[in-house]
DNA sequence: CAGTGGTCTAGACCACGCT
DNA sequence: GCGTGGTCTAGACCACTGA
């Protein structure tokens, strides 16, 4: 009986807007061209700035745009296909390996890479910080976590106090001290890694490092590398989730580019 | 001279809100466990509605919290992990594949799908829709593109009119048909497979297919299944980032749980 | 300095799930 | 019907960038 609800479900506006947004920047504009502010957008589609926000987010989100604070908004490249895993696996910091490294830093080791890693009572566990840039951009922030163990021949110097109950950050140093450490990795025989990806927002150290503000959505890569039967490091890695797509197996990056 | 700025970078309230309801999550709240509604969480913290919301979306997208309308906000349980690719490479719907096979869709077959699947001109495309859930929940909706070409047993009866210049699609039929097409596909040798991952945000049938509202953000894997140095199909998968977290390798998923 | 995006407010109404 | 989260408004001020 009643009238057969006809088409009805109201659409958000800016869900309406964002397809909009999304078919213009698909036919009328280039990539790098800064679109209208956001007052002017709103006024111009009759909605609230909010409301306006709310589209261009969804869209950032996407990859489809890129916004900056006090410079405006513009419309971003394609997504850089930046791989992952390859078919041969190598420990971090192999040769021809990209990522930069930065340096040990002192920070507290999280409980979840504690878990992963199960290091003796107490052990403590070298934080080295590395990061990975294309094109003078930023692309992603690691932090790869060692346990004394895996390297045993630089405890010798210096022996940080051993906490009950957890592992202990042993004190940060320069790039050379973090490059020893990955040089002392390399000796053990990489047996295997395991991976897992997950969404995640940015720390306030990481969204320095890749250049965003704090809470930009980022896909966290935590890795396993296995040796020997134990767990010989952990890396945690946070890509920029607006600006790139992770690429496993062995394709070329840029057969899968849009 | 000038008053060193002392330690004043004004953290935005939701920022530092979120901090605070993170680690009341942590010490104060079990999983499942409901909590007090916006409104009166915005009253309690003295901030306006909007800014508590932006708080909650932010622990929404790290999987703490789970939020329905009409329902209210509740404790998010651990994300589960989710084997994506292990060593063994095998074709969709093999023994033991835990995705369930609904149908064939006869939708458009995206521009990205077309470059891939680089299909001869006008050459028709099978599409099979599957789902996967974990305990009755929604985790990941696939849609798989199949070329003609790669399933030449079935391409009898129906042949759909070749549009000049992409792919057509095929029409749709039954779980029993789209079964068909993974049958005919089995017959072909893997001989590798390119996976990509990226964020995106859930499209109107894949937000329903997966229990959230549209734009919801997920995780989106294409996979592309090589066969005789040819693009023999392509998987678009689009995975909760809310609930789930990627495991690839020989992981068992459960000992990267946290 | 002017102009941009980022944060925040205090309201209003709507769509949905339950009971 | 009632309470929930989801959408939307019209303003205000702040933080940052670049000329």
């Amino acid at each position: 009986m009643g009238t057969t609800q006809l088409e009805t479900v109201p659409e958000p506006k800016y869900w309406h807007l964002k397809t909009v947004l999304s078919n213009a920047l698909d036919s009328e504009f280039a990539v790098g061209e800064i679109l209208p502010n956001e007052r002017d957008l709103a006024a111009r589609f009759g909605v609230a700035r909010a409301t306006l926000r709310q589209a261009l987010e969804q869209l950032e989100l996407e990859g489809r745009l890129q916004r900056r604070r006090g410079v405006g908004t513009t419309v971003a490249p394609p997504r850089m296909g930046v791989a992952v895993g390859d078919s041969r696996q190598v420990w971090p910091g192999a040769v021809a390996d990209p990522w930069q490294t930065l340096g040990s830093t002192s920070g507290d080791v999280p409980a979840a890479v504690v878990r992963l890693l199960a290091p003796a009572t107490g052990e403590a566990v070298y934080t080295v910080r590395r990061a990975l840039t294309t094109d003078g951009q930023p692309v992603a922030a690691e932090l790869l976590y060692v346990p004394a163990g895996s390297v045993p021949e630089l405890t010798g110097d210096e022996n940080a106090a051993t906490a009950p109950g957890g592992a202990t950050a042993l004190p940060a140093g320069g790039a050379a001290r973090a490059r020893s450490v990955l040089r002392e990795l390399h000796r053990l025989e990489l047996d295997g890694q395991e991976r897992t990806v997950e969404l995640g927002s940015a720390r306030a150290d990481d969204a320095r490092a890749l250049d965003r503000l704090p809470g930009a959505p980022v896909l966290v890569v935590t890795t396993r590398y296995l040796s020997a039967g134990r767990t010989a490091a952990v890396s945690v890695a946070t890509y920029r989730a607006d600006t790139c797509r992770l690429t496993f197996g062995d394709a070329a990056p840029d057969l899968l580019a849009s």
